[in-house]
DNA sequence: TAAAAATTTAGAATAATTCTAAAAAATTTT
DNA sequence: AAAATTTTTTAGAATTATTCTAAATTTTTA
């Protein structure tokens, strides 16, 4: 494993903030004295592919990454665009009852306003 | 309202598919002997703006547009990328008692393997 | 039907991502 | 541990999806 990939890897993990590659990239920039784009690209795709990340997309938001293996959800603020995780209970039972057991995967995302945001407002 | 703006409302309307800006572009061209690719995006935007169509997104697909009004979840295949509406009774309940009711809007996206992709395999 | 407002258009511009092929680093083989 | 092989990194070019621009056209309003 390349210290580039494991800095990615790692700034995904330690953060709870779920970052976009953009972001990442300038994070990695610092803590490596510069990096190449293509390299965070391409590590996003490896971490990927490898099941060591998970990428978040949603409307209107720009594409962010994810360390959890827990299935959870996702809560984006329609202001800050924070995202933050939840869970809901049985979450996956409940889709087997609906559509049976031949799905692999899910995205839940729900939007709102984050606490600051609604402080704000 | 015009008649390119009508003919995409129309195409997102009276197809069970969910079509990206692409496909939509081509079939609109196709009825009304051209258009330009800036007018679809224009009115995929004004009409969602309006309230009148909604835009799916999920991972490694390209965005696609959906014009019904009650919340529902989407199937996408893993394979063919065929995306269909699917419902939960009670998940927006489900979902206040999970995180409160803060919440303006949900997406929920499975993975699975369509009827069709699960013969051919 | 004249005037005002909104929409369409082609093509240029932008943004995000992917590709390319050479250089560097990591891993495996000896 | 040196040599050979494989993988990764890199800068910059290329591609793709989308947005912008400003003039022409269409639709709506008065």
């Amino acid at each position: 494993m390349t210290k580039q990939r494991a800095t990615i890897l790692d700034i995904i993990r330690s953060d709870k903030a779920h970052h976009t590659a953009d972001e990442i990239y300038r994070l990695a920039g610092e803590r490596l004295g510069g990096i190449s784009l293509a390299t965070v690209y391409n590590n996003l795709h490896a971490l990927e592919e490898a099941g060591l990340i998970r990428r978040i997309t949603a409307e209107h938001f720009a594409d962010r990454y994810d360390s959890s293996f827990i299935p959870h959800g996702h809560l984006i603020c329609e202001k800050c665009e924070r995202v933050t995780d939840f869970n809901i209970d049985g979450f996956e039972s409940l889709l087997s009852e609906t559509i049976g057991n031949t799905f692999s995967s899910y995205e839940l995302k729900v939007r709102h306003l984050c606490t600051k945001c609604r402080e704000h407002v």
